[in-house]
DNA sequence: CTATTATCCGAGTAATTACTCGGGTTTAAT
DNA sequence: ATTAAACCCGAGTAATTACTCGGATAATAG
């Protein structure tokens, strides 16, 4: 009866799965989910669909998922995680420069390794209000950006603070690389795009840029 | 029978309107398109809901629209269109200092100021494959970009040819304050944004960006 | 071995939504 | 004034889609 569980309700999975085989039908419903939106597209993708090509019944589906929403909410979830490893895990940079190397390269790797499915992802699928999954990964990558830029404090050149330049640098770097991979995908496989980006940011961001 | 003329027909307009009434209730339909897409959300955007609240019969919406895709699509490019208009319209800027500071702060400004229909239209409304509002707009700004970079060539440091600077700034300038306006609203008004995204990008293209 | 719990399933129902069609009205053309 | 063209309209049809429910099977606990 509280109105926040009910909106929860419409994006969160129903009930998790305990045994094995229900954890795999629900990993095959979100890959089938997957492959539906690639090749049918977001509004065309619906949950009778989903559940054919995932080769579960329909009944099924719903006994984990409370409909289309909440499966592609968690497909965002999932995809923005595997991002988030790829960033966080070793091996971590140790320097800003290098820091900011791994961040780009990293996230023009992987919008170039799985490009139908991220695009897709960014031109079809609507993000609902509530629990935005890549918001979310966001909040938890931040902090430790923040600490990192405040351990090297004496490199940076901005006059702003750690949590704006935090935030900034990896909102510039990411929504320009997904702009990218939207619209001028070719640009992900050549190397200039990244070494535009590692330059502009490297520039503003740190002091002894020109030096080497 | 030409197979692009059916998956156009599905964006475009049926048929132009000739008369004044006519234009009026096209003018309506889009008018409520915005307002039903802000407060119920597209998913829920039905194309009777949306001539309901146009004050229209939903006969006259299906004379010029073929459905709900091509209305969205129809209302992004108006409103891709405003924004275009604002960049381009006099007065003009004339040094490169001047244009970006006139880039950053009128797309700041556009997104501050019309910030829940843009946003909402960012979120949930798809990319159609076909006929992408944006894409047209931005490759009619290009070459006047790509123009007014060579004119100013001489105050360039970036070593990238010509075609590719005037993609990588709209880009970079453009996909950061998008960023920003969906999931940082409030530093749209804090001067500080302008300020970080008008650095970066000098200090990347222009020679003479310390000195003054 | 039995009871309990988790899982699977898909035919069938209800609701939503898109879209047409024929007829009436207004405007423009000659 | 007459004709033609453009426009408006909304009840009704067809199609799609979401989602339930009760019963069956499989796993697990005691």
């Amino acid at each position: 009866m509280v109105k926040n569980a009910e909106l929860d309700s419409l994006y969160a999975l129903r009930k998790q799965p305990k045994q094995q085989r229900a954890k795999a039908t629900v990993d095959a419903v979100l890959e089938a989910s997957a492959r539906v939106l690639v090749d049918v597209g977001y509004a065309k993708a619906s949950t009778n669909l989903i559940a054919e090509r995932a080769g579960v019944g329909i009944g099924s589906l719903y006994e984990y998922f409370p409909g289309k929403e909440a499966i592609y909410a968690e497909l965002r979830r999932r995809e923005g995680m595997k991002t988030y490893h790829l960033l966080v895990d070793e091996p971590r940079p140790t320097t800003p420069k290098t820091a900011l190397r791994h961040l780009v390269t990293t996230y023009i790797a992987r919008f170039r390794d799985d490009h139908a499915l991220l695009v897709a992802l960014e031109n079809e699928v609507p993000r609902f209000a509530i629990a935005d999954a890549e918001q979310a990964i966001l909040e938890e990558y931040m902090p430790m950006s923040d600490e990192f830029l405040t351990k090297h404090r004496s490199q940076l050149c901005s006059k702003h603070d750690i949590p704006f330049i935090s935030e900034f640098l990896v909102r510039a770097v990411c929504s320009t690389i997904v702009d990218y991979a939207k619209y001028s995908p070719d640009h992900l496989s050549k190397p200039e795009l990244a070494e535009a980006v590692i330059d502009m940011i490297g520039g503003w961001l740190l002091i002894d840029w020109r030096k080497s």
